[in-house]
Parts: structure tokens; C-alpha cells; sequence
DNA sequence: AAGTAAGAAATTT
DNA sequence: AAATTTCTTACTT
């Protein structure tokens, strides 16, 4: 379980506390599924912090192993992407997540 | 004080 | 009813 270390890390890190939470759900999305930025505020205490889980998801420190590309816009839309929105699509692709 | 990877509501078509 | 636009929300720098 790497999630205990990423805690640490991300801790060690000094990013805040919004911040560490926001991550570490990211990182708990499931291969093939994707999740809201209102769903992913919820869970971190949040609720109408949406915008503020894209910006904390923006200044990801560890883009590979947290799945930010997972999360999307509630209304359907793909959102935003550190490495461009493209790049995100195909990511979901892969995973599975996009039905087509 | 300003900017943002969003959401919901209001307005227009 | 569906699409588009606008305003508001909460967090980081």
C-alpha cells in the first residue's frame, strides 16, 4: 500500500491540508471509473470547494501515481488537464472509463 | 488581492 | 427542452 507513504510524503511535502485530502482521494478513484470534482470535494469535508479540488489537483506533485485524470466536470465535461485536456482523454481511454 | 482543472442558476435559442 | 452564458463558491499563492 503505497497510500500510506504518499500521505507521508505529501505531508512531508508541506502542501495543505485541503490539499493532501483532495490527493489522496484522487488516488483512491478505481481503474475505469471516474468521479466528479463535487464528488471528490464532498469526500474531502468540502462540498462547494469544487474549484478549489481542481486547483489543488493541478499543482499534483505526482501526476503518475495519483489519477487525476479521473475526475471530470459533473455536466459531462472533461475538465482541465496539467498536460492539456487531450492528453486526459486519452488517459480515460485507456482506462476504460470513456465508453467510446 | 487575484486566479483557478467547477457548479448551479438564469437566460436565450 | 436544450444549449450557452453569467455569477458565485472555496482554496492556494
Amino acid at each position: 500500500m503505497q497510500r500510506a507513504r504518499l500521505l507521508s510524503i505529501l505531508k512531508n511535502k508541506g502542501l495543505s491540508n485541503f490539499q493532501i485530502k483532495v490527493l489522496t482521494i484522487a488516488a483512491a478513484i478505481p481503474k475505469g471509473e471516474t468521479r466528479t470534482y463535487k464528488w471528490v470535494a464532498k469526500l474531502s469535508g468540502r462540498p462547494k470547494a469544487c474549484r478549489a479540488v481542481g486547483n489543488a489537483l493541478n499543482k499534483n506533485p505526482f501526476p503518475v501515481i495519483i489519477p487525476c485524470h479521473r475526475v471530470i466536470r459533473s455536466n459531462g465535461a472533461i475538465g482541465g488537464y496539467k498536460l492539456g485536456t487531450k492528453k486526459k482523454i486519452r488517459a480515460l481511454r485507456s482506462d476504460g472509463a470513456l465508453l467510446k
